[in-house]
DNA sequence: TGTTCCACTTAGTAAAAGTGCT
DNA sequence: AGCACTTTTACTAAGTGGAACA
């Protein structure tokens, strides 16, 4: 397509005072509908107490799911009746998805692209409309497919079965006079509604949550970045009354008013841990809180002030902290758990966020308990963001900025399971980190061999040559000559596999015995010197500041892995992304990337970039939050 | 005055895409 | 070109908060 050449819509020049209005034309093409299901073929059954059973097509869809038995019953049931699921043997089917699986994997690359570029062409017509005569891109323009619920924690719900969406469960929003999108063969929309008070372009009814499922417009609309900007002002603005909100809970602490107290202790929660506000939540989902929404056994008390926070906020994740607090925090805490209160009562029994958003109204309008994380969040990267030196290469910079970036994904709490790969990354690295220095002492020793006097006259340098024990020495030796081996071996077959498909001659099985022996000989001299330490030197050419400039260079591999090392550490259980996308002002980031010269593809994904052209484009290098 | 509904933001994870090696 | 890993994007669940409802 042309889109580089498009002229780029720069909303955040127009000035727009009207947000009830989100459009004033809005012309779509409609939502995306997952694939039919495809009836498995004849001879792929389930088979129940080994009796081959005929399911009903929408049956035999979720054939495998939670409540399958009850699905296989609303439609009619079977031929068997299938009464208990242990009997019921889903391995034909199984078996069969797994052959279209492996039989997609093998298409040649050709292939695969064809396929995919098929689906996008197919595709294309969904992933933009026309806002205000403005070509923009929509966001999630595909139907969610059917499939198992996956709650979150322990989710009562887990396991349900979601429906399939038609046409008939979809209503579109969109101009009177736009066209309305043709539904698929033999369907009718639910409704069509013409709202341009609201932001969505189609919407439906989940039956597992029974929650509205909404088809909006793309990160990198003008309407998201309106109000993503409209957001961080409003954080901004937060600057001017922080003071005197934080001044009024500390003399709230005192209030004869319970309620008021209340107030006070959560507002303090809220911006010293960037609590989130805490709604109630029913009894068919998962059990979570938030601020107002403390119970009793989430909060322990050790004199004289601190407390330690245990229970699972919001998609579950644990929130454990445990801090010291403001001496009056502590006392009114202890206060809200006195007898009668047990284990399951509500901390803030006289507060919900609504009460507390409705206080918040009085300093500022628009001031929310949500406001707290964005202007917190922005606040931390601003301060952390100021402490860094201007200087050192690009990339050092970058892993400063993480590390900015890191402190506010904490202060959030927002974490993430550690990959899979972790440990053996960490491994990797660290022995990678023994083998250098390994490198680096025989360099010194060779240094030795040169010029012996050096050991007396500049000792320190010399130090180190102790800190490696034999048994170390030979661990490493050990690793190094496996990986040589197996490199060897690696590469003949590769070579070989690849004359295979030439039909060239292979190369003789006695070249790579030539090479292990060579790798043999090596190990051999290792041996040698894990007991004189004195390495053999093989160049004539060889000086002792050649010698010491390559000691430089290891050193400063040493350094850089030490550092990645350090980093994947500090990153394994802690999510950058989400403050980054939501918490964080990117206009913080398109300061740091023009007054300290990093690029800005340096810390801005494809898609940040374009969610964030707005902050990119406007702020400068002396930009503060 | 509490509850439900609606619209939207925020969230972690699965899947896709990219990268850097041989 | 393929592997092994990392980064980015897509997906959709789970929050927030204001308005409508009872």
């Amino acid at each position: 397509m042309k889109d580089e050449e498009e002229e780029k819509y720069k909303w955040w020049e127009e000035n727009n005072d009207n947000d009830e209005i989100k459009w004033h034309s809005l012309k779509h093409n409609g939502v995306l509908f997952p694939p039919e299901h495809v009836p498995l073929p004849s001879h792929v059954k389930l088979y129940y107490d080994k009796k081959p059973v005929d399911l009903p097509i929408q049956a035999e869809e979720v054939a495998c799911f939670f409540d399958f038995k009850k699905i296989v019953l609303e439609h009619g049931g079977a031929n068997v009746e299938i009464e208990s699921f242990d009997k019921c043997d889903f391995s034909k089917i199984f078996d069969h998805y797994e052959t279209q699986k492996s039989l997609k994997k093998s298409l040649t690359a050709a292939q695969k692209r064809e396929i995919k570029s098929e689906k996008d062409k197919f595709e294309e017509k969904y992933k933009y409309c026309l806002l205000n005569g403005r070509r923009e891109r929509v966001g999630n323009f595909r139907i969610e497919p059917p499939g198992l619920f996956r709650g979150r924690g322990s989710h009562p719900k887990t396991g349900r079965v979601k429906k399939r969406i038609y046409p008939e469960d979809v209503s579109l929003n969109l101009s009177e006079d736009a066209p309305i999108p043709p539904p698929p063969e033999g369907h009718q929309w639910k409704e069509i509604k013409h709202d341009n008070t609201v932001a969505w372009l189609a919407t439906w009814r989940e039956n597992v949550t029974n929650t509205v499922k909404y088809v909006l417009f793309a990160a990198d609309s003008s309407l998201k970045g309106r109000s993503d900007f409209k957001k961080f002002e409003k954080a901004r603005e937060l600057k001017k009354y922080i003071h005197r909100i934080r001044k009024d809970y500390k003399k709230n602490f005192s209030s004869k008013v319970m309620l008021e107290r209340q107030m006070a202790v959560a507002t303090y929660l809220i911006d010293v841990f960037a609590l989130r506000a805490g709604g109630e939540k029913a009894e068919d989902e998962a059990d979570t809180v938030g601020c107002c929404s403390l119970r009793y056994e989430h909060v322990t008390l050790k004199p004289p002030n601190t407390v330690v926070f245990d229970f699972l906020g919001k998609d579950s994740i644990r929130y454990y902290q445990e801090v010291n607090v403001h001496e009056k925090v502590f006392k009114n805490l202890r206060l809200f758990k006195k007898s009668p209160k047990q284990p399951g009562d509500d901390l803030f029994d006289r507060l919900t966020p609504n009460i507390l958003n409705k206080h918040l109204q009085n300093y500022l309008p628009g001031l929310s308990a949500k406001v707290f994380r964005t202007y917190n969040a922005s606040k931390t990267m601003q301060d952390q963001l100021d402490l860094i030196p201007n200087e050192g290469s690009v990339g050092e910079k970058v892993v400063k900025y993480n590390a900015a970036n890191r402190e506010v994904a904490i202060l959030c709490n927002h974490q993430r399971t550690k990959p899979k790969s972790h440990d053996m990354g960490v491994q990797r690295i660290s022995d990678n980190i023994r083998e250098l220095f390994w490198q680096k002492l025989r360099l010194k020793r060779m240094i030795l061999e040169l010029d012996k006097s050096l050991k007396k006259t500049k000792p320190y340098y010399f130090e180190e040559l102790d800190d490696l024990s034999v048994e170390e020495e030979q661990a490493i030796q050990d690793r190094v000559i496996a990986k040589e081996r197996e490199k060897a071996t690696k590469k003949f077959t590769r070579d070989n596999e690849k004359l295979k498909t030439e039909d060239s001659p292979l190369l003789p099985e006695a070249m790579l015995e030539e090479k292990l022996k060579k790798i043999d000989e090596l190990a051999a001299e290792y041996k040698k010197e894990l007991k004189t330490r004195k390495p053999e030197i093989k160049s004539v050419t060889v000086t002792v500041e050649k010698l010491e400039s390559q000691v430089e260079k290891l050193e400063q591999r040493i350094r850089n892995a030490t550092l990645l090392l350090q980093d994947k550490e500090d990153n394994s259980q802690v999510a950058l992304g989400t403050s980054k996308l939501n918490y964080i002002d990117p206009r913080l980031t398109a300061m740091f990337s023009k007054k300290y010269d990093v690029p800005i593809e340096k810390l801005f994904s494809k898609t940040l970039r374009e969610k964030f052209a707005w902050a990119i484009e406007s702020a400068d290098e002396n930009w503060t939050f």
